[in-house]
DNA sequence: AATGAATGAGTGTTCATTCAT
DNA sequence: AATGAATGAACACTCATTCAT
């Protein structure tokens, strides 16, 4: 954690800062639009307006800077997914929300979305995914839970596992939203998954 | 000119399928190690028992052989899912079929997967999966209809959309069974997402 | 020297002699159309109608067979040149017959120019010519001498040199109108050189 | 930013165009020695002293380098005939230090015939000589006829004609000599064919 | 801190040649 | 004699990473 008093950065902590944007805005735009191996270094470099040697300076490696922009982007998305669900009334308003902000939010950041679903596959070894990636699931889904649990409403069924079914079926609206659905079908299909969940769930 | 034995098929045809069997295999296994670009053709030719340029007079190039490894993974295991599920008595055992036979299935081809989930985030252009992909994920989605349909127990709710569920949400449960989750749990999430999903769909 | 009975040959041999031939001709073909390294034996064999393993049957190697198919294309060549040469009734008509055939078979055989004149280029080590390609060459300078040498009408200059001078010039006129000169400037061109040459030889 | 010394080179810009000539260099070296197809890349930057990534860094690829290659050697082959040719007095002389320019250059940089020699043959598609070639070609021509007509004595033959005549003669006779015949043979013929254009063209 | 020239390991693909059938 | 499946050496080109300036 870094103090940062009002006036106490020099001038080239800031600029420093705000290469470090730069890149990683660059290399977010670049791993989406051609994959982590079809990205090159010195593309993203170009990009972010520096030069190769640069990157190196901030990030160790290919390897870290993807790392650091999948988290980056997973950061905002959480964060925003948090603001929304937070600020909407009913429980089922909040579950709306999940799904509506997911959807508009890989549908603006459609590029990311590639990189967010390769991150599971991507790594080498034993088959896991990225820490990273695990951490901000995991947080969706206590964002969801959060929001069920609240609701009281529950019968046999814990918060838990509703959580998880609207978060997987949240992923398959992306999926197909992106992969060509209309707006109009994903917005209808969003609103029977819930219905279905919310009936499974809710029902007394 | 070869004499065709009446087995119908020459040494020379035999041998063949035995390879190219041997080369997909390979392929499934250094894919899902490694990745479709981690993966060298050297290196699936070496496990495969045979020379590099042997894999070419199979497969055209590396793309080729990835998709075809594909293919074949995703037929066997639809048609084990059919098998299964057709099989099953009541429409509640065919939806348990239709989760445990996919989450037996990676299981088993634990490697598979991750070929299987990277499918959607690989191919450049505009952000789409494989057609392969595409089509299997739709018979699996009519396989699941069909269970669905035939109990005729629905109320308010389209079997397409609880089949989606149950799609989904076994995507979900698999991918947490293979990042470390315990069968058991594994089980148990499974067995209430069903339920929630089922309750969702099926009630009066 | 294969002795070669009227009713000899065996019907083995009559086979091999065409397999031989359709497999020379083949190579001519691909090799001038794609230069030595760009041609592939799979390739002439295809062309040819035989499998790949056959053309080894008849020679060594690529380079075997590259090696006849020139030698068999300048032996066509130097066997048409004598026959017109010789046939011509003065020796001013003798040149220009060289000439004229020389042009008209690579115009004819415009391919296999391209073999003939990366010869001399082709061929490792220390730079040199094929044996086969001197010798041909030697060949046609013998054929312009005795042309020269018929007419008796030299002051100072030696057959061999005027010889030289018209093969030279045929070369350069082959290379002229194949690169793209018309027909007509190429005609005249060669009455021109031949001029010059003749008025050099000949003048009293 | 560079500072940029008084020189009008940077340190860096001068190193470039060194290692830019070592590359030059060693291409010509490694492409006459094996030929296009036979000469490997990595051999060339081996030969250069630097590493083979490094050649890519100045030409895009083996045939930018096998072309800058044969235009080097061709630019100061026609810069040296030009000097040579315009500083001999008479036309015979110009003549005569045509061909022994070009004999003399191609006996010291005899590997470079060889480029030189298949360039008409290479590239593929239909028959025709590098655009590079061409255009030196036609400029030594250049150089022969206006040699020719400051001469004013001709009769009835154009100075192209005779400047085609000795060009192509030229071309035969560094032909004959680096294929084995000695100097003195090269000469004498030289002298020779030299006589028999000269009497061609300018006998009154 | 920033640069970008240099490096060299890595890889898909081709193809001459061999040899079991 | 003929085949064509199998082989594996060869090679152009890319790109992550380093390091002298």
């Amino acid at each position: 954690m870094v103090r940062m008093p009002l006036a106490g950065r020099t001038k080239r902590q800031v600029l420093a800062e705000f290469r470090n944007a730069e890149i990683l805005q660059a290399a977010r735009r670049v791993f989406a639009a051609r994959g982590f191996e079809g990205a090159c270094v010195e593309d993203i470099a170009h990009v972010a307006g520096v030069a190769k040697g640069t990157v190196y300076l901030y990030y160790a490696s290919k390897g870290a800077l993807y790392r650091a922009a999948l988290k980056r982007g997973l950061a905002e998305m959480c964060a925003s997914i948090r603001r929304r669900v937070e600020s909407a009334p009913s429980v089922r308003g909040k579950l709306r929300a999940f799904v509506e902000t997911k959807l508009a939010h890989f549908e603006e950041h459609r590029d990311f979305f590639r990189i967010y679903s390769s991150a599971f596959s991507r790594s080498p070894g034993p088959l896991c995914c990225h820490r990273d990636l695990r951490a901000f699931q995991e947080e969706q889904l206590r964002i969801l839970e959060s929001a069920l649990g609240s609701g009281g409403s529950v019968r046999g069924i814990r918060p838990q596992t509703a959580a998880r079914a609207v978060f997987d079926v949240t992923r398959g609206l992306i999926e197909r939203r992106l992969c060509g659905e209309s707006r109009e079908a994903t917005e209808k299909e969003a609103a029977a998954l819930l219905d279905l969940v919310w009936k499974g769930f809710a029902r007394r």
